[in-house]
RNA sequence: GGGCGGUUAGCUCAGUGGUUAGAGCAUCCCGCUUACACCGGGAAGGUCGUGCGUUCAAAUCGCACAUCGCCCACCA
């Protein structure tokens, strides 16, 4: 096996067999009477039309560290996968490509028009799935939901009609989003605001009977066609004067009141007001309360309708601008003055939205989000990072009903049969559908209207908002409203992880209809995270137009998935948004090499220990490795290792468990790189190759050991390498995967504190003499001779103890270890630390100029350090107030400090 | 208009009361030491946006200001 062990980790092929091995060999399906304790979560459905881009990636990286984790740790565990069919996306799509045809959905009808939504759909939809198989993540595929297939169709019936029946679905006449392009209703969240440089043109109402004019200020004159009243304040003493007179509608000639209510603004504009109920929400509530015609002059996609009169027929801007000319014309027109506008948006085509009167289904909200809000305050719910709670809680205090019909054909169709007689609503008998050309369909429309007896019924035209399918996601998916199996053992939802960019679009959503809906009001989840988008290099938001966004499978195929995954779980840090760029990419895929690299180290060298007669099965099977660590005659580095590793499996798991991923992947770099490779590899080399057969086994084993654990801890980070790797090494027989391996739990008896620190303290000796030599530019190749020198007995001894590994560290020819202090000559330098002396022989090469520069430098720092530290030490409130140990540990300081100095001072009078 | 968040090394960001503030990349010096040049060793680089306050002690807590960004909002 470590024949053909490649030099450089080459993630591709490697990638792309072990993501088709666990999805083919179904490693992550769970059954719900499986034994254990459960972990569940369900992805957030990715919209049918798209492909991966980078905010998938950080998402579904998340939630498979955790989800890999959870399952290591041996709970049962459910990642359910599942695509949202996105009504408007994908309509959009279709109705694309018909138009390069040369065809509308008009003249196809809804029955094609639908048939080849779900061509498209089975041609092109499963991009997605295929780009999640890639990327490894371990979810259940056999468990895969589309937001339209039967049984999601059904809970999405099951709850509308439970909604309605309980009166919190009603259909009315409101203003809503209009948007003109995708000729449909949209829900407030659906819009988006957009800081505009607009105008404001003052426009003069001649008065009837009368010589004089009222002024209104308007920022879409071209509503002025659907005006029937101006509004002013009744205390207004500037319009007091009109009190009953009627004006007279410019280029209509209509007449319309003036009318006085208390919800003007006296001080904005002229302090009249054109009213357009029609066509402005702030209107058609005044409209209502002065009982005002609603003229509606719009067209559904966005042209002056036959109400405009002569207008009639013009797009809607090119109105506006005809509207103001002839106003001008006619001096109507007072003046026109800039006026920065925040204007409303489709959040899909970014076409201007309507403000438009028309009847649309509504879902009640207050009786929904109170539980919601209580479920939150009170902890049940706990929304992780803190401050996205009050965001939550925020909008769901403040909410709105929700407008849930869309004008599409692409969808769940509401299940409401309206009378030609009567022209009453009778909803379907129950949630019941039907497979109609393959697909769901309501199955039990009523045979007669409820109201007066007609069998003239139609069906509702509208579908329902996407949202509304997403919101019952974590239980339409475990088999909801049946009582499945599924349901019982994986509802709540352990977890929802998503981004804030979705937090009420779908995750308030979610709380709501799910705690009305379930039986014993849950909650969908029982922890919500919310993380972050994904940047630019700039960390600025990416884009399409600025064309900065980065293409993951490319980012893949270049560097592999492991270093992408890495690189967004390093910076994940909860909360913050993430700046991604590729060098960050790179310098993590050189963290997989480097693990990589380790391997071919071990197996490179076993190679030479198999000739001594040892086999990889004696030195790293799963039963030898279990008994790790072993003791070897010098056990230091052994137990240091082991005690780091315990150390550091237990900042992983808590980081893991508040969802720190950053911090979690930061530690475990740094073990690997640092602990492992630079100091316990580099240490042990002598070992696994020594004569001492004892001596050579017990580091090999531990080698093994420790590299395997690590393996371990790594995985839900890098699952590819890791079970690359892991899969050379010798396993128990049935053992089919690291992912289903044990995730470390962290042996409290391998902690060694008095192993940490002589460590550390061996770290410091070699690191002082690597520094002088550099510093001294002393000629790598060659060794030095060095003393060391400490008053402390035991650092004595240590040294004397590890001499081997310190002088090939440090590069030394010699180190004599003495317990008076150390004398600097002309060709020596020392350096020194509160518990030991350096002193190394540099020869010809030194550069005394540069070394007493700074000597002087530290010299300073040192001077002002301890003034600072006396004067605080001086100070009796610190002395009183100040715990113990902080008094005790600033006098140490203090000392040492001093000691530093006097050394320094020293040299420098040798040196000069 | 309301709310939230940022401002820390050249860049992108961690750190959130305690003694010498960190990472990755970039920079500089030295090294192809037989796991790895996707490497090893060393170094340099920061008055933690500004001001006031709380505290024995502030990058960390509070207030104000500046500045950048985001979210929400029926200001015609």
């Amino acid at each position: 096996m470590p024949d053909e062990i490649a030099k450089a980790y080459e993630p591709q092929e490697i990638e792309r067999r072990w993501a088709q091995t666990w999805f083919e060999e179904r490693l992550y399906h769970v059954r719900a009477n499986a034994p254990g304790e459960m972990f569940s979560i369900a992805l957030p459905p990715p919209n049918v039309t798209g492909s991966i881009h980078i905010g998938h990636m950080l998402e579904h990286t998340q939630i498979d560290i955790v989800v890999r984790w959870r399952r290591m740790q041996g709970r049962k565990t459910l990642w359910l996968p599942g695509i949202d069919h996105a009504g408007i996306a994908t309509q959009v799509v279709v109705e694309r490509q018909l138009a390069s045809q040369g065809l509308k959905r008009e003249e196809l009808g809804r029955e094609e028009f639908e048939r080849r939504v779900w061509q498209w759909k089975t041609e092109s939809g499963g991009k997605i799935k295929s780009q999640m198989i890639r990327l490894g993540v371990s979810c259940d595929w056999m468990r895969e939901c589309f937001t339209l297939d039967p049984p999601m169709y059904r809970a999405v019936m099951e709850a509308f009609l439970r909604l309605y029946r309980e009166g919190l679905i009603y259909r009315g006449r409101y203003m809503i989003n209009w948007c003109p392009r995708c000729q449909t209703a949209l829900s407030d969240l659906e819009t988006a605001h957009e800081a505009r440089e607009g105008k404001l043109w003052f426009i003069r109402y001649p008065i009837k009977d009368s010589e004089e004019f009222i002024t209104v200020a308007t920022t879409r004159p071209e509503t002025l066609l659907g005006d029937t009243a101006i509004a002013v304040h009744p205390q207004d003493e500037r319009y007091a004067k009109f009190a009953g007179k009627k004006a007279i509608l410019p280029l209509l000639n209509r007449e319309i009141p003036i009318i006085f209510d208390d919800s003007v603004d006296r001080e904005f504009g002229t302090g009249a007001v054109k009213i357009t109920p029609a066509h402005d929400p702030a209107d058609f509530a005044m409209g209502q309360r002065h009982k005002l015609a609603e003229i509606d002059v719009m067209t559904p996609d966005g042209h002056i309708s036959a109400a405009g009169g002569p207008y009639a027929g013009m797009e809607r801007f090119a109105a506006r601008e005809k509207i103001v000319e002839d106003l001008r014309a006619q001096g109507l027109l007072e003046k026109t003055t800039n006026y920065p506008l925040s204007v409303a948006i489709c959040d899909r085509c970014k076409t201007v939205v309507e403000p438009r009167l028309s009847v649309q289904w509504f879902c009640k909200m207050k009786p929904l989000a109170v539980p919601a809000i209580e479920a939150v305050e009170s902890g049940i719910l706990p929304i992780v990072p803190e401050n996205q709670k009050k965001i939550f809680l925020d909008w769901l205090t403040n909410i709105r009903d929700w407008c849930i019909s869309r004008q599409l054909w692409w969808g769940h169709r509401i299940p409401i049969w309206h009378c030609g007689k009567c022209g009453a609503m009778t909803p379907a008998r129950d949630s019941r559908i039907e497979i109609v050309n393959g697909h769901a369909q309501i199955a039990s429309v009523p045979e007669k209207c409820e109201t007066c007896g007609s069998k003239e019924l139609t069906q509702d035209p509208d579908v329902l908002d996407t949202w509304f399918s997403s919101g019952l996601w974590p239980f339409s998916t475990l088999g909801w409203p049946d009582d499945t199996e599924d349901l019982r053992v994986f509802y709540p939802n352990s977890l929802m992880i998503s981004g804030y960019d979705i937090l009420f679009f779908w995750d308030a959503r979610m709380v709501m209809l799910g705690l009305h809906l379930m039986r014993g009001k849950r909650i969908p989840f029982r922890q919500l995270y919310v993380h972050g988008i994904v940047r630019d290099p700039h960390g600025i938001k990416m884009s399409k137009t600025r064309g900065n966004v980065v293409d993951p499978v490319e980012i893949i195929e270049k560097h592999g998935t492991d270093a992408l995954r890495f690189a967004l779980s390093v910076m994940a840090a909860p909360g913050t948004d993430i700046a991604l760029s590729e060098e960050r990419i790179l310098s993590y895929r050189a963290f997989a090499n480097k693990i990589w690299n380790a391997a071919r180290f071990l197996f490179f060298n076993l190679e030479k220990a198999e000739a001594a007669g040892f086999t990889l099965k004696q030195l790293a099977a799963p039963e030898v490795r279990e008994k790790a660590p072993y003791a070897s005659a010098e056990s230091l580095p052994h137990r240091w290792i082991f005690s780091r590793l315990a150390a550091v499996t237990g900042q992983i798991n808590s980081a893991l468990a508040e969802f720190r991923f950053h911090e979690a992947a930061h530690v475990i770099y740094h073990f690997f790189w640092g602990d492992f490779c630079d100091w316990y590899i580099e240490w042990l080399k002598p070992q696994i190759a020594s004569e001492s057969r004892d001596e050579a086994v017990a580091a090999w084993r531990n080698l093994f050991a420790v590299f395997e654990y690590a393996l371990r801890l790594l995985h839900p980070f890098m699952p590819f390498v890791t079970e690359e790797l892991w899969q050379r090494l010798p396993q128990a027989a049935g053992a089919k995967s690291i992912s289903l391996e044990s995730f470390p739990q962290g042996k409290p008896d391998w902690r060694d504190a008095p192993a940490e620190q002589q460590m550390m303290l061996l770290q410091e000796i070699i690191g002082m003499a690597r520094n002088i030599r550099a510093e001294m530019k002393l000629d790598p190749k060659s060794k030095v001779a060095a003393e060391l020198s400490s008053r402390v007995e035991a650092v004595r001894e240590l040294t004397k103890r590890n001499l081997e590994p310190l002088m090939r560290l440090a590069r030394l020819l010699e180190l004599k270890i003495q317990s008076e202090a150390l004398q600097e000559s002309s060709d020596t330098v020392v350096s020194s630390t509160a518990q030991f002396d350096l002193r190394i022989a540099a020869g010809e090469t030194r550069d005394v100029q540069a070394e007493i520069a700074k000597l002087k430098k530290e010299e300073e720092r040192l001077k002002k350090d301890i003034e600072v530290k006396k004067m605080r030490l001086a100070d009796n409130a610190f002395r009183e107030r100040a715990p113990h140990e902080i008094v005790r540990g600033l006098e140490a300081t203090i000392a040492e400090r001093q000691r530093e100095y006097q050394r320094i001072v020293s040299r420098l009078s040798e040196l000069s």
